[in-house]
DNA sequence: CTCATTTACTGTGGTTGCCTCACTATGAGG
DNA sequence: CCTCATAGTGAGGCAACCACAGTAAATGAG
């Protein structure tokens, strides 16, 4: 029964690895393609909301934005009703990336999952479907 | 398809939660505890071993090793038949909590899969050795 | 209006977990 | 011996986070 979890984990290496080598074309590292993911699945944002999003502090956020701003694929722009806050926009740049970068995904999830038969591939996202439902009694982080 | 490797991962962050939570008991960080699982499992060895074991570079298995040698964990003994080197030792108290984690770790799997129909367990179990099988063309580092 | 309090972001300066590079001591082959 | 390879480690660096404190602006009580 922990050889659930070791089987788990050694598949979930793999994942990262395809996943990492993949976004290294980019030359975002995985917490940026999250940030990115973010703002085009929710639009528009403040760092504060991005921060909750991939549950990590306004600070980091702070330095995710920078990242993704030096590259272009983000810009601050003023919040009109508050002169403290910002909010972040993706650039036209940001958003076709972010549009590459999620179509990498599904190949991505190809390589690793291909192997399975069609019937155990359904069974696996249904599990999992199953899992990830039971836990989120708490609203879901952005996806990884 | 996408939506695969997200639930994956959905799951991943689950499982890893867990497992940190649990990891603290001991004041130990995931690391410290792979390196412990690898001495567990293989024996007495040599550090550049268990930096093969765990693929990190021998200068970090030093590291690892200084922090598991205050615990008291495992001990460094001389090399009989070289002089250079160094053997790494579990100690007493460094083989009772590596069995105590690996308990730990079963009780864990248990409550992030005891939500699963015994069925599914057993469906997801098989699934996820297929994937794991698939991609050992390059042996396997120790878990996690 | 005015002042205390709260909120939004960011500068400074950790900490952690890894890495590279260079060094010492030792072993192994000609 | 002398050279070259190997085992471990000291020094120092870098990335990805964090906590704390500061600044500027909004908000609410009196």
């Amino acid at each position: 029964m922990g050889d659930l979890v070791d089987s788990f984990w050694a598949v979930a290496r793999q994942v990262r690895h395809v996943s990492a080598t993949m976004l290294a074309a980019w030359d975002l590292n995985p917490s940026q393609a999250r940030a990115l993911r973010a703002l085009t699945r929710h639009g528009e944002m403040r760092p504060g909301e991005l921060a909750r999003h991939l549950r990590i502090t306004p600070r980091s956020a702070t330095e995710f934005v920078d990242g993704l701003a030096d590259r272009g694929l983000v810009e601050r722009i003023a919040d009109p009703g508050d002169r403290r806050a910002v909010r972040l926009r993706l650039t036209e740049r940001g958003a076709s990336t972010a549009a590459a970068i999620h179509e990498a995904r599904a190949e991505e999830a190809r390589r690793v999952f291909d192997r399975l038969p069609e019937h155990d591939r359904a069974e696996l996202a249904r599990i999992l479907t199953v899992l990830r439902r039971a836990a989120e009694d708490h609203p879901a982080a952005d996806g990884c």
